[in-house]
RNA sequence: GCUCGGUUCGUAUAACGGUUAGUACUCAAGAUUCUCAAUCUUGCAAUAGGAGUUCGAUUCUCCUACCGAGUACCA
């Protein structure tokens, strides 16, 4: 039979998960769920000093928020966690709690002649270090020079015998074999091959704090939870040569787990990998979460709390250094895991593209229902200070034509079924749920500066709290450039012209059916069919007296406080006669007759 | 320096040793529209360089260049 599969992710909390992590993490679970076996995170926290408070449960929130769930493992916090589906208690899963384990496979590996007690101070080594770089040449703890070092090949057994019980700072060293071809097989990369004499001597357990090393715990760990495969960065590829080694000095050879080394995530321009501050230049995040550092204070942007939905998140994180072997390149979590396969993996390092990215962030947008856009759109209305109500059957449906359907500007209440509405409308034209409020902010809130009129030019719509999280509108750069020109302050006098003001008066009581009064600005209700005003304005414009093209711009201007947006007959259905009153009297006002 | 990996349009990638080197993102142009988007159409753009094997090389081998990782009592 068949063993089960089971793959771990192993990371240490010294920081937040990376997003390099997130897919390390994430090809790790898609490969067990394809084999139907288990996922498990383990956490490697033998480095006593390097410990961040609060990282570990970042790593657990953040593979929670992609639908990265462990069969075991620890939770947000720091349960035990430990589905049916496994078939063997294998607890605890931090490092720090399997202390006890890790020293008698270390001194077995030294009663069998793999390993030694090394009793060179840290001071030491790190002089030696620095005398063989001033030699232009690089110090190893190998069979080179381990015979001229301090440690019990080179001690009277006596001598080892006494530092061991009266000193604290020694370390149990791999002795690592001489001339020695190591030959490999990684399931991404092939067979490699590797002379054990470019290996030094490395330490696996330290009597200081009594934990091993990673390479210790790694091997130790993975052999008691039965891993089958380990698929992790390539940062441990130079180390793999030795882990072989520790599996046959322990005698596990025939159930050593298979290796995948994975090729880390780059940085979108230029060389190397991507980092934090790669992120911070470009406005892109690196991190999955938004995460502060405990100690600095020092906050860094995360996906979720930039906008990006977390499937599409793991989608165009699946797909850097994957595919699928055909031109798909939207996959569901379910669809990821019945395509991945570790031969698809690219061997190269990916460069990340922030730009990739947001695509994959719109389509999964687009393809949300608009009552999910809706709940989520809710929230951050509330933040700019909308009202939101359930229940059509109040007074704000009183005389409304569209039966639920209602707005209260003057309060800032909505129903949800304007909010609905809307969402229909603009979820086409967004990447992300906090567009919708800069797209159609006017749909809720009556503008009252305006950027052609030059009331206050650049101003525009109400602004909204700046958000440091966000990256910055790649509109604006459009609106500066291009619309803005015909429409500076200073030409107001081309854009409102003489007739403009007649033209204003003339189309609100058109489009109102009642007289052009701005006395009249209380609460608004919906109140035309979206058919018949198009009809309305498209009758009107087409006069001849008043030429389309700018008078729409100027019509455009007065109902959103801005050169774009949406057809002028959404709005229209949108906010109402009544409202399209007000605004058309609050800029003829404002202007006044030429 | 040494060891180990890697190299197809700007980016992510596809291509039994035989294709006009495909697709997506970005960018540009056009169509459409009351504007801006969206959408549709079109376009720009790549096998790092050099040898070799072969009838034929993006694909196999070697060399060079460049990139990355490792070289800790860190993971």
């Amino acid at each position: 039979m068949e063993k089960r599969t089971r793959v771990r992710f192993a990371p240490s909390p010294t920081g937040p998960l990376h997003m390099g992590g997130v897919r390390t993490a994430l090809y790790n679970y898609l490969y067990a769920k394809q084999k139907g076996g288990d996922f498990i995170i383990r956490i490697e926290d033998t480095d006593s000093h390097r410990f961040v408070p609060g990282a570990e449960a970042y790593i657990i929130e953040a593979l929670n928020w992609c639908g990265i769930i462990p069969d075991e493992g620890v939770d947000e916090n720091g349960k035990v966690v430990e589905t049916a589906s496994a078939r063997h208690p294998h607890a605890p899963y931090r490092q720090s709690q399997r202390r006890p384990i890790y020293r008698q496979y270390a001194e077995q590996l030294v009663a069998a002649g793999w390993a030694y007690y090394a009793f060179d101070s840290a001071e030491e080594l790190d002089r030696r270090r620095a005398e063989a770089e001033a030699a232009k040449e690089t110090f190893m703890y190998n069979s080179a020079t381990r015979g001229a070092l301090r440690n019990s090949l080179t001690l009277s057994a006596e001598e080892v015998k006494n530092l061991l019980e009266t000193t604290t700072d020694w370390t149990i060293r791999f002795k690592m074999p001489v001339g020695r071809i190591v030959e490999m097989e990684d399931l991404i990369r092939g067979h490699v091959e590797v002379n054990t004499d470019t290996l030094d001597d490395k330490v696996l357990w330290k009597r200081a704090d009594e934990l091993p090393t990673y390479h210790l715990a790694n091997i130790v760990d993975d052999h008691l939870m039965e891993i089958t495969e380990v698929i992790r960065g390539e940062e441990w590829l130079p180390s793999l040569p030795l882990h072989y080694l520790l599996y046959e000095a322990f005698g596990w050879k025939d159930t050593m787990p298979r290796f995948a080394h994975l090729s880390l995530l780059l940085k979108p321009v230029g060389n190397g990998k991507l980092s934090k501050r790669d992120g911070d230049k470009m406005g892109f995040p690196v991190f999955p979460l938004r995460w502060k550092n405990p100690i600095t204070e020092e906050v860094s942007r995360g996906y979720r709390e930039d906008g990006y939905f977390p499937e599409a998140f793991v989608n165009m994180l699946a797909m850097l250094g994957w595919n699928p072997g055909d031109e798909r390149e939207l996959f569901t979590m379910e669809e990821l895991v019945q395509a991945f396969s570790l031969d698809k993996v690219q061997k190269a390092g990916a460069k990340f593209n922030p730009d990739k990215a947001k695509w994959y962030n719109k389509e999964y947008l687009r393809m949300k229902t608009t009552q999910e856009l809706t709940a989520l759109f809710i929230p951050l209305l509330e933040g700019h200070g909308m009202k939101v109500v359930d229940c059509p059957c109040n007074a704000l449906t009183a005389g409304a034509r569209f039966e639920g359907f209602g707005a209260d500007f003057k309060n800032h209440i909505f129903t949800r079924e304007y909010v609905e509405a809307v969402v229909e409308l603009v979820k086409e034209r967004a990447t992300f749920v906090a567009d919708f409020w800069d797209i159609a902010a006017y749909l809720f809130i009556s503008p009252e500066e305006f950027e052609a009129f030059g009331v206050k030019a650049g101003a525009g719509l109400p602004s909204k709290p700046a958000d440091p999280n966000r990256p910055a509108d790649p509109r604006a750069k459009v609106f500066d450039d291009s619309l803005t020109a015909p429409f500076l302050a200073k030409d107001v006098d081309k854009f409102w012209k003489e007739d403009h003001y007649e033209y204003c008066f003339e189309l609100t009581q058109y489009i109102s059916g009642a007289a052009f009064g701005f006395d009249d600005l209380d609460t608004y209700r919906g109140s035309m069919e979206k058919e018949q005003l198009e009809a309305a304005i498209e009758q009107y414009i087409k006069k001849e007296e008043y030429p389309m093209g700018k008078v729409m711009n100027t019509l455009r201007m007065a109902l959103t406080g801005a050169a774009s947006g949406l057809g002028i007959a959404d709005i229209l259905s949108f906010i109402g006669r009544k409202e399209f009153a007000r605004r058309m009297g609050y800029v003829a006002d404002r202007l006044g007759r030429k």
